[in-house]
DNA sequence: TATGAATGAGTGTTCATTCAT
DNA sequence: GATGAATGAACACTCATTCAT
């Protein structure tokens, strides 16, 4: 899982911010969790935003690759689909991650990583409907509004995901299937 | 404005936490912007996070008197409606209180207040859901999910247009009304 | 000795800086030796850099006070005996500071309060100088090299007599008068 | 200029404290600088001090050696001349090193090295002094003090001239010979 | 009630030094 | 000898909170 030591202290960082949040994640806490010295930090990351940004950056990679490699003059909505059948499957499968994506994102906005990341989903999302209406697949609207609305549900139905997985102890994988599903068909009446 | 002390300290600390975040707004910032001195922060709050708590807690109870102005037999779009429209329309005339609400809701979620403040706004959407299935007037639907996705596609909503409002100068009165149309057409499709 | 907070900072910083040298004083022994906390200093003073440029900026502005004192047209070698008196004797009487004023000055340079000192030093002999050839007291001469020369001279002396003080024990006060002396007479015939 | 690695470090080093102060000066900095890896400075150097204590040893042994290739017989102003002219000339061919002997000897005046250099120099010049005395060339005086006095001097005006050279950029040559000249008129005014 | 000086625990970051390769 | 990643002690500085006035 942690192919070289950058990935070492990213995952370690993963895991310190999920439990306490950033602000209260101590770099000597980062530091043991990954079981290097806190100097260690400092040959690999400018200083701790640097740990966060890099976060956000590897997750936005992940997402731009997989966009990437759906075929161009695929429908639209099916587009839609498999990128949020993937997405909480991503989620299911590293849902610690997720919950920084959502917890972090906020607060340290201003960081480039994480503005980029925001923007870079927004935007995604925002070309999607661009491409749904110019195609005559999806009615017409604002679709910058519509992406910036769209990537809020996505993180709240994560969200929800996740806080039901806490509380009722269902097995994250059908949660989050379930939430994609419903997310979409929200979506899918929503558009057309 | 700040009918008596405890008001005013709210609104230096809103203003505060808008320039800078809850993390960098000090104590003694806010007591400077205030006209008080630190100590008095401490007569009116047990500590910081009070504060925060406080600004949730009295935004959350606008909401309550407002949605329960409604009358209850109303059809439940045109309460979704309403409801939108005047959410937008607070935001526009008090956009710091706005930021806030966005910005901090994330990062500080442990603090009952805003758990409260999310849930309670949750809740509120996911029981306008219920009733419309109940009515008949929405399709059937995991409601809960519904209501969490309604609640994050509108803070979505809310971000973008404060960032647009930042980013066009165009008036923001302008910018959430037609954010609260597109909104709950949005809204509207994706329910029935 | 130390009227206010401030000045019991910079007198409990003088001590540990003689004792360690700056780099090596930190800010809790400061702290530690005048009774206070931490915290504290930072009440009184932007930063540790801050401390020495106040201890600088005291010091210089007692010998500006002096030398402002004596009269106008008193003959110029008058006035640099006087000045040379009265220097050793407050080196004496506060052999300290005198150390802090040797020791730190080369280093920290680059201190806008200890460039100051420096500067405002080796301008008030080079206008000694100047007057004394103007008033065909003094020979010709590069009066700006030759202030720098007696400044040079000058901490070298003090320093010299410092160290002979820990050397031999002999009173400070008569090493110090000795030092006046010959400086004086080192000076009187190199200038006339 | 490097014959071998060490000097290659003793060479990298003054440039790096040249531009930073000693304490700024990191050893990858000077590594760095001297193209070699950080062990690599710990196989010649028994620490970072060292590099400077090194720096000083090899200054003084320069300045020995050029003193002891004087006559013994040669009147001692002569003697006092020649090194005077001798000490500006290598400054102004090594203006970097001349500047780090300044700087950082009263800083770190605790290592020995630099003790040894201040106190080699300052006892040659006593012992000059004391010659003159004893034949007859100069008037009577505490050798010590007036040696210590000297080398003082000698220091400001090689600091002076530095600074004179950064300010007005006219050649260091020039600006040397001069500060040499007027020097030497000081001394044998003061002395004789 | 109001004040604001004092507190001191807490934390990000640096950098000389080591040592396995 | 040479390398440079890893180490971790050390330190300046912050800021929420208290409490004597």
């Amino acid at each position: 899982m942690a192919a070289n030591k950058k990935d070492l202290i990213r995952q370690a960082a993963i895991e310190v911010i999920v439990d306490r949040g950033f602000h209260a994640a101590t770099t000597d806490a980062i530091a043991a969790r990954a079981g290097v010295s806190v100097g260690t930090i400092y040959n690999y990351f400018r200083n701790k935003e640097a740990i966060l940004e890099h976060i956000f950056q590897v997750e936005l990679e992940r997402r731009i690759d997989y966009l990437s490699s759906l075929p161009e003059d695929m429908p639209v909505l099916q587009k839609l689909e498999l990128f949020l059948q993937w997405h909480f499957r991503v989620i299911a499968q590293d849902p610690a991650t997720g919950r920084i994506l959502l917890r972090e994102r906020s607060n340290l906005i201003n960081l480039p990583a994480i503005r980029g990341y925001m923007e870079s989903m927004t935007s995604y999302l925002t070309s999607l409907v661009e491409e749904g209406i110019r195609k005559g697949q999806f009615r017409r609207s604002n679709a910058a509004l519509t992406g910036a609305i769209m990537f809020g549900a996505l993180e709240a139905a994560v969200r929800h995901s996740i806080m039901a997985f806490e509380k009722t102890g269902r097995p994250l994988e059908l949660i989050t299937q379930e939430a994609a599903r419903e997310l979409f068909l929200f979506f899918s009446r929503s558009l057309q």
